[in-house]
DNA sequence: TTATTTGGTTTATATTATAAACTAGTCTAT
DNA sequence: ATAGACTAGTTTATAATATAAACCAAATAA
C-alpha cells in the first residue's frame, strides 16, 4: 500500500541538496546554501550525513586561498532519490 | 525555489493517514491502522496531532458495545494536503 | 472465573533537525 | 602590523519528532 521513505531523504534539507544535486555535475556549499537558505551548520551536517550514506561524494579543494567544498550526487544517491520519489507518488496519488 | 513542507504532512505515518483520509469519506481507527502498518500507539499519537492542527475530526463512537474511532478530513486538511504535494514537487520536479 | 482480545492512550526513549557557538584562515583599512 | 570584519565552514547543544513499549478498560471466550 504504502512504500516506505527512505529517512534519509525525508528532510526538507537533505531533500532539497539531493535535488539541487541531481540537476547538475557538481555544486559546492556556498552555492548549496544559497539555493537552499539553509544555515551554515545546518547544511554541514546534512552534507555529512548524505556523504557517509554514499549518497554524495564531498571533494574539499580550494578556490584560490579560500576553502571550496564540492559536492557531487553519486549513482547510489540518483538510485536512492528515484526510488524516494516513486515511494512518494504512493503517498500522493499523483497522476502519471 | 523550494517552498516549506509542511512539517505536520511531512511526517511518513500523517501523510498516510491524510493520504487514506483524502480518498474516503470516513475511516476508523482500526481501518487507519491496517492501512498504514502502524502501531496502535504511534498512530493514537499523530491522528491526535493532525485532529490538533484542524487537518481531521475525530468522532468517538460505538460499534455494538466496542469503541470506535472515526477520522474525516477537513477542508483545511484538504487544503494543507494540496499545499504540501504542490510544494514537494519542487524538490522532485515531477513533470506536469 | 480467569484468560484473551479489542481498541485504544500514555509514557519513555531514541533519533532528528536545527541553530548557536565556535574555529581557522582571509581580506581590508588604518 | 594589527584590529576588525568577513568567508567558509565544523562542532556542540537543544528542542522537537517519531516510535514503540507499557499500560488500561471493557468485551468476549474458555
Amino acid at each position: 500500500m504504502f512504500k516506505d521513505l527512505d529517512p534519509l531523504l525525508h528532510s526538507q534539507l537533505r531533500l532539497a541538496v539531493m535535488s539541487l544535486l541531481i540537476g547538475v555535475k557538481e555544486a559546492d556549499f556556498v552555492f548549496l546554501k544559497e539555493k537552499t537558505g539553509a544555515t551554515a551548520g545546518n547544511l554541514s551536517v546534512q552534507i555529512d550525513k548524505l556523504n557517509e550514506a554514499g549518497y554524495i561524494s564531498v571533494e574539499k579543494t580550494f578556490a584560490g586561498k579560500m576553502p571550496r567544498t564540492l559536492c557531487r550526487i553519486t549513482p547510489q544517491g540518483i538510485t536512492a532519490f528515484d526510488a524516494y520519489v516513486k515511494a512518494l507518488k504512493s503517498y500522493l496519488n499523483i497522476k502519471k
